[in-house]
This record gives structure tokens, sequence and C-alpha cells, in this order.
DNA sequence: CTCCTAAATTGACCGTGGTCATTTAATCTT
DNA sequence: AAGATTAAATGACCACGGTCAATTTAGGAG
């Protein structure tokens, strides 16, 4: 994002006079990481849920406001380490072989659903953050979901799964259904069964219709 | 819920010693529903985003402490009113001819989608109280979603879909693409197509493989 | 009617996320 | 180096959901 700008005629003006903004300070960044470090460890600690905007400040020694000019607000910084963490799930499951069989498909992502299902405040952040309202803030755990779909698809177009409708289309459906499996998790009246005990009928049906 | 309690000899026992509990006041009923009237009033003007607690009180003439002693939280009044609205949708669905297509099948859930949307809050509340933690609490949203299954699933049972998994299966799944479609509905990145557009050919590849 | 108990109500108070006018510090200009 | 200009940081303040010890009120018992 950053020093994209188009190369401008200095000749006769300052930078400043042609509209370039002054760069970002060392000390920014310093303040921002320690932000961000502070709130890693006080989640490793006590599990986001617990997390508080007052901690974080405190811990890195700054007053409250700073934290609100460095993020928009708290699922600002909550989206950051979030998507983190799903993001390097995601790298696992990139690195893996293409999941050949329902029973695959569900394993593989069974670390990742945990992390979404370690607590309701991260599952109900994810759901949030999943969809930017607007193209400009399309954050990390938006960014994940794309890639999620981008993933699964080319799991669908090399694989033993159902060809009448498209690769996208059936991403799209197994991230529905995981959603939905997800959802049940916290639900008491459907909580006695697992993640894989609840996601692969569902998948199964929606990848291998007919067999 | 109420006076459900298993007769007791009452012969040396005052009702009291009985451990019955003194019967609600007219006046406890009266408070309630004056907060909920003037709830669904304030509802009614700006939304259930803009819906304050305090002025929920104000209108009604009672402290805020007395709103929490008939309402654990403010979802449990949202629960009540958001429920309420979903119930009605889900009288007219009960009452309507099972829908033979797809494209009927969406038209005639369009109203309920549509104020299942109709404010980013109101979808958050109904993520949130569609499962409850547990069966104590299993709110009016909660219940909602047990009827639309159960609504769905006769649909399944005697239409024209397939039949190589059960009805209710179908019916799951049918409410894992409803809310994906919805959620996506808030995404910039897809928010050009319309619900229809989005849920038919989700709920075809679905409910009409291969055909 | 009066006393007594439990239910109902009160409102000051708290926790926590978020704002913004003001102050401080860095960097550019001359 | 001094002055000008913008970025960064500050902390008192606000909004709003939620709590709880203290108070009031309803209604049965004597």
């Amino acid at each position: 994002m950053k020093n994209t700008g188009e190369e401008i005629d200095q000749t006769d003006l300052t930078w400043h006079q042609a509209g370039m903004a002054r760069q970002t300070q060392k000390r920014t960044l310093e303040t921002r990481a320690r932000l961000v470090a502070v709130a890693s460890d006080l989640v490793a600690q006590g599990g986001y849920t617990a997390m508080r905007i007052e901690e974080v400040v405190q811990g890195a020694g700054v007053a409250k406001g700073t934290f609100f000019s460095h993020f928009k607000d708290k699922d600002a910084l909550m989206d950051l380490l979030i998507g983190a963490r799903i993001d390097a799930y995601l790298d696992e499951l990139e690195a893996a072989e293409p999941p050949q069989t329902i029973e695959d498909l569900v394993k593989l992502q069974l670390p990742l659903l945990q992390f979404m299902t370690s607590e309701r405040y991260v599952f109900d952040v994810i759901l949030r953050l999943s969809g930017a309202a607007a193209v400009s803030d399309v954050g990390p755990i938006a960014m994940t979901f794309e890639r999620y779909i981008a993933i699964a698809r080319r799991w669908f177009e090399v694989g033993t799964f159902r060809t009448d409708v498209s690769a996208d289309l059936l991403a799209e459906g197994m991230q529905a259904f995981v959603a939905q499996a997800l959802a049940l998790n916290f639900c008491a009246l459907h909580g006695d069964q697992t993640l894989s005990q609840r996601l692969v009928p569902y998948l199964r049906a929606w990848l291998q219709p007919g067999e």
C-alpha cells in the first residue's frame, strides 16, 4: 500500500507542496509493534476474551488514546491477531496434499476449526470480520476467507468430487457447512457430537451426492 | 414453564412453608409489558441498532435496575422482539403451499431473509442467539431455528427434491446456505448480487444435484 | 388493622470501549 | 540553529451495558 504513488516533478515544488505525506516515523512503528506484542502476550496468558485495551496500553507504556490512533477499534487488533493465526493454519493446508476423501478433508482442516471454536468470542469476531462492509477495509480475517476458498477450489478441481457444478461453488458450499458445524458446536442441543461427526455427513452429501 | 409444580399436602403447612413461591405480582407483569411496549416503539422508530436501555427505562418510567430484573441483559430483550418477528414470518411459511421449485423456495423465504438482513446488528444478534449454550436458556430465536428446520423438513419430504439423503439433512443444509448468503449480503466484495441470485445456485446444487 | 416477609424497585456506581481538544516531539525549510 | 509544520501521543471525558446493597411495596398471617 505504501510508496506506490507516481513520480512527481520536484523541480519547483517541495515534496510536501506536491501533496506527498510526510513519512511515518520510526517511533510509530515501534509503538505499534509494542502494542501488538503486549496484546499477543496477554492473549497467550488469558485468551482473547479476557484481553483488555487498558492492559495493553499499560503494558506498552502508552496512553489509551494512542491505541486508537494505531487501531480503529478493538476489533481491528483482534482482526490482526486472529487473522495471523488463521493464516498459519492455511499455510499448512496449502502445503498438504489435496485430500481425496471426505474424512481426509475434514481431518486436514480440524486444527483450524478447533482454533476457531476455542472461544466463543473468537468465533463471533471471525463471523463479524469475515466479510468487509467496504472494499477499503478488507482486513486480515476477510483475506483468510478469500484464501480458504482459493485453496479449497484447488482441491475440488483435482479431486474425486462431483463435477456437475464449479469447484468454486463447491468451495463456498463447504465454507457454509463448516460455519454451520462450528455454530452448532456452541449449541447445547447439538453439542454432543464432535465437529467431525457433524461435518462428514454434510460434506458427503454436498461433495459426493448419490454415491 | 409456570405452575407446573406437583401438588403438595397443605393440611398442616401454609403454602409458603411448603416451599411454594409467592405468586408474581400484577405489578410485575405491567412493568414488563410496559418495558416491552416502549422498546417495541423505539425499534419501530429508530431500528434495533439505535435502541438504548436508558431510553427504554425512561419511557417506561422505571429505574435502570428494574430492566435487568426483568431481562438478563439487552440480548434477552432483543431475543424476544426479534424472535417474535421471525415467528410471524414462519407462520406465513407454514401456511403456504410447499414450494415445488428452487425459485419458489427462495421467493417464499425472501421476506424473512430481508428482515434478517435489515440491520447488521439484527443479523449478529440472530447468529449469537440461534444456538443456546445451555438447554435451560433456549430463547425465542433459538426456538425459531428449530421451527424453521421442522418446516423445511416437511417441504423436502413431499417435494420434488433429492431423496438420497434425509429431509432433515437437506433442511439443515439449506439453513447453512441461507446463513452464508445472508453473511455475503453484508460483504462489499460480493454485495453486487441479490440474495436470490446468490441463493438459487447454491440450493439447486444442494437440493437437485445432477439435474 | 398491623406486622411480617418476600418480591419489586431504586439509583449510585462500575467496567470497558471509544473520542477529541490539547500538548509534545519529530522532521522539513530557510 | 531557529522557526514552521505536521505527526504522534496524551488523558480527561463520554456512552452505554450491567451490578448490587439499600429501600419500597404488595399481600398473607395473626
